[in-house]
RNA sequence: GCGGCCUUAGCUCAACUGGUUAGAGCGCAGGACUGUGACUCCUGAGGUUACCGGUUCGAUCCCGGUAGGCCGCCCCA
């Protein structure tokens, strides 16, 4: 009956324990950080009318271009399961008349989402983000307080080498000058480019800043600043962020060539790169770890009323891959291993257990029965704090003998009494040091 | 989408220039030992050497294709 096995799709996949644990580790952080800060959690649906995308990231993005998972569906409409987050956000916003009902409002949203890419470390076909939206603020406050989230964040979530950079590209009135002025800056090199760097200048030509191209890389850095074309408005928020930042002790470089690739972006973008102190980053050239900035015409664009916005995508992957490569999230293991004989007293051994379990303590045994050093390995094979063996002498004397598991191997055996009275005290205490 | 590299037990890797029973550690299972230092010792089960085809008397090792993974580009989380 065994046929031959089925892999997963390409570029998906499974997330098994123990490493789920990473998962929900950095879950159950966002959850209360960002509820602290205000932003409520939001679950859209993982496709979304092809339209969409198209209208808000841009047709001449790479994203849109070749890198949509799009179908057609029974009714013959183009579906596209989303290949980020703040157009499906922003599409809900209108929809339900947010905007109507509140004037500021701050989302966050995690779940997954679908490129079709080259496979690469850190780089996923289904990839998994967190990412925040605050609509309705026009104030540099509003900016620095989405990048306090993301910085505060990677600080509880044990990552400390991530640096911000940031930039801001001016909003639509400032934009054509700069746009002209550095098409003139690399018009003199188009025919040295590769096809790939002229397809970008001529749609595209921030994204030149951003090219590793040899024969650009002279140009790139005598490149004009958009930060120098800015107008009097776009000036001043971005001196009032930086100025913030500062305020708030948050540091940032301020990176020039930082283009982002989505068409909707304008003002303020960032960048939050991982970048070690001292040796070679686990993630390769998958560095960036989250990526935001401005977006005020969005929402607008979309059909929606005129609602500033800023907001930011972080890529959980890449995020797991660090916590676990600094193996600095704990890991989940019982206080207290229960180990059973095969005698008229298990029934009693198991009641234990499961009640103990159903009061709020983490408490194992083993189903299967057996030797009692097997079920001793068992206990340290789960990484138990304790382990006591609950026989017909322990049932008697109503009194278990608690076995320290965590011992130094050379360290003399340290056993308790702790009668069965005794037993939740002892264990609110025992907790504490285990998990 | 373009260029390059890789693919041997569940995991990490070994096997002289192609030569005939493909090894080790970890893990897993059992025993010593169904009543306690589990971390010890012994034993065992796992491989059509990713898949398909070719060259050869003979291929894990050579060639081609497919799939998967990795690196760079593109781009991004």
């Amino acid at each position: 009956m065994s046929g031959p096995k089925i892999a997963g799709v390409k570029g998906m996949n499974d997330l098994l324990p123990p490493q789920i644990e990473t998962w929900q580790f950095i879950e159950g952080i966002a959850r209360s950080l960002f509820g602290r800060y205000g932003f409520a959690e939001i679950r859209t649906p993982i496709v979304e009318h092809t339209e969409l995308f198209v209208r808000s990231v841009g047709e001449v993005t790479d994203i849109v271009g070749k890198e949509m998972y799009t179908f057609n569906d029974k009714g013959d409409r183009s579906i596209t399961m989303r290949p980020e987050g703040t157009a499906p956000a922003a599409r809900a916003y209108i929809e339900h008349g947010v905007a109507n009902t509140e004037p500021l409002t701050r989302w966050f949203y995690t779940g997954p989402m679908f490129r079709y890419e080259r496979m690469q470390t850190g780089r996923y076909r289904q990839f998994y983000q967190l990412g925040a939206e605050a609509y309705g603020s026009l104030d540099a406050a509003q900016d620095v307080e989405v990048i306090s989230l993301c910085a505060e964040f990677f600080k509880q979530v044990g990552v400390p080498d991530v640096v911000l950079h940031l930039n801001s590209l001016g909003d639509a009135s400032t934009r054509p000058a700069y746009l002209e002025a550095l098409k003139a800056h690399f018009a003199p090199l188009v025919e040295v480019m590769s096809a790939d760097a002229k397809l970008a200048f001529e749609r595209n030509t921030m994204r030149l800043l951003d090219s590793k191209e040899e024969a650009l890389q002279a140009a790139i850095k005598t490149a004009p600043a958009i930060i120098d074309f800015l107008d009097e408005g776009s000036k001043k928020h971005f001196d009032d962020v930086q100025r913030l930042l500062t305020k708030l002790g948050i540091g940032f470089e301020l990176d020039r060539r930082l283009v982002r690739g989505l068409d909707y972006y304008t003002r303020t973008t960032f960048e939050f790169i991982y970048q070690p102190k001292s040796g070679e980053s686990s993630l390769g050239r998958a560095g960036t770890v989250c990526g935001g900035g401005r977006y005020d015409r969005l929402v607008h664009e979309l059909g929606g009323p005129e609602k500033p916005a800023v907001g930011f995508a972080m890529g959980l992957d890449r995020l797991v891959m660090l916590l676990d490569s600094l193996k600095s999230v704990p890991r989940s293991a019982p206080t207290l291993f229960v180990g059973t004989f095969d005698g008229p007293e298990r029934d009693d051994a198991i009641a234990l257990v499961m009640a103990l379990r159903n009061e709020g303590f983490h408490v194992d045994f083993d189903p299967r029965g057996g030797k009692l050093n097997k079920q001793k390995e068992r206990a340290s094979k789960v990484n138990a704090a304790w382990f006591a063996a609950y026989g017909d002498a322990e049932h008697k004397a109503r009194t278990l003998k608690i076995d320290n598991m965590r011992l130094a191997k050379d360290a003399p055996r340290e056993q308790l009494d702790v009668s069965f009275d005794a037993l939740r005290a002892w264990l609110n205490g025992a907790s504490k040091g285990s998990s």
